[in-house]
RNA sequence: GCGAUAUUGGUGAAGUGGUUAACACGCUGGUUUGUGGCACCAGUACGCAAGGGUUCGAUUCCCUUAUAUCGCC
């Protein structure tokens, strides 16, 4: 067996899905924010404040981990589990994400063939191809593994996007063609910006190719405006099959999760908790906050009291604070604490108001209390 | 007591007789969505020890005072 997903629970006004993800490591419920933990660790945190912060799986990248320790050291000590000391579900990103970033020239790196890039390491010119992206997830011995895509900005055009999407679907092929890990199981990405005929494309095109759970991707790229990432989620959803889980990549933003499950998304991961944590800020109720700012420098009442986290139960506002302007590690640690529990339990939230049919009810009420720019 | 040198923002400091006083840190805001890069962006001295003078114009030249450091009695 690789994974097991089951439907529990359809919301009745909107596409909200309760379910039930069944892997080697575990299970655990949906809709779930999946932590990022890049290079084999979700940065500062320790596994056991991950099961503290409920966390149902994590996720991991197979770039930074082909060059760095490599997937053969990472086979050798038994697999990603075995190696990072995590029992948990992990789910490993292809690197076509960080490849595209990395590629200089799209027009003349990205080919058939594969992605041509230059190590952000040591500058040596390699090529990520959709089988070698597979071959290395094999080895990790990931929960799931992701198809080589190729991730193009908001940017692009219709055009593009149409040759990125028919190559994408080329690219599934072959990885699933050469994917070999019985444990594991191997998710199909579905890409085509915000235009609902690419979308749909996408969708039933790799649909065909029956993966294990499908992945909308694409989305919460360089400054691409909300309405299209809902677009974008609208456009693919009605082509996946119901009895298969679903992954909007990169998101997010609590707002962002809340749309996400109304519109039928099961699992999300995004940095954004851990990176602004590193920058001194947390997510809350009423909105984003910044530890920089002097009005905590004598609040000494924690970061929410109504938070069951391990920083909200020990710790002030003043406190978080001083750690944060003297550039303490604990500061970042405390944070990311806080911002992975707060979404986590986002999820856990939407997961009981969608057992009692009352999500839109749940969006109401949460923005009403949080306060943040709408792009 | 005498002489020399110095005195620029919260800090370290650059600088010039003439439009907005460099830069860094700090401070104050902000940004961050499949994490190469604890990063990026913005703001932050109406004043150059104090008071006089020279000059069309002085932070920049001169004088006095104050303070500091170093010498000498």
């Amino acid at each position: 067996m690789n994974i097991e997903y089951s439907l529990i629970h359809k919301e009745k006004n909107t596409n909200a899905r309760l379910g039930k993800l069944k892997t080697n490591y575990g299970t655990f419920d949906t809709p779930m924010f999946m932590p990022v933990g890049t290079k084999a660790t979700v940065k500062s945190l320790t596994p056991e404040e991950l099961y503290d912060a409920h966390s149902g799986i994590v996720l991991a990248n197979t770039y930074h981990l082909w060059l760095r320790p490599g997937e053969d050291i990472i086979k050798k000590a038994g697999g990603l589990h075995q190696f990072m000391n995590y029992r948990g579900p992990i789910l490993t990103d292809s690197g076509g994400f960080q490849v595209f970033s990395l590629a200089k020239n799209k027009e003349k790196d990205i080919t058939e063939e594969g992605v041509h890039f230059k190590s952000h390491i040591d500058g040596k010119s390699l090529l990520l191809t959709p089988e070698k992206s597979i071959e290395i997830q094999n080895k990790l011995d990931s929960d799931i593994a992701m198809s080589f895509d190729e991730c193009p900005p908001a940017s692009a055009s219709y055009d593009y996007l149409k040759n990125s999407i028919e190559r994408t679907l080329r690219w599934a092929a072959r990885g699933k063609k050469v994917h070999n890990n019985p444990h594991q199981a191997l998710f199909g990405i579905i890409q085509g910006g915000a235009y609902e005929d690419l979308r749909k494309f996408s969708a039933i095109e790799t649909v065909k190719m029956n993966f294990d759970g499908y992945s909308i991707g694409g989305v919460a790229n360089d400054g691409e405006s909300k309405d299209d990432m809902y677009k974008a989620i609208d456009y693919s959803t009605p082509y996946i099959p119901e009895d298969k889980v679903r992954y909007l990549m990169g998101v997010g933003e609590p707002i962002d999760i809340i749309e996400g499950v109304i519109r039928g998304v099961d699992i999300f991961d995004c940095v954004l908790p851990t990176r602004i944590a590193r920058h001194g800020q947390a997510f809350t109720r009423c909105g984003k906050i910044n530890f920089h700012n002097a009005k905590f420098k004598e609040d000494f009442t924690p970061l929410e009291d109504e938070c069951d986290c391990y920083t909200c139960k020990n710790y002030t506002k003043s406190y978080i604070r001083h750690l944060i302007t003297t550039d303490e590690m604990l500061g970042g640690r405390l944070l990311s604490i806080h911002n992975i529990r707060f979404l986590i339990k986002l999820t856990e939230e939407l997961r009981e108001a969608i057992k009692e049919d009352r999500i839109l009810e749940y969006r109401e009420n949460f923005l009403k209390n949080y306060k943040e720019r709408h792009k």
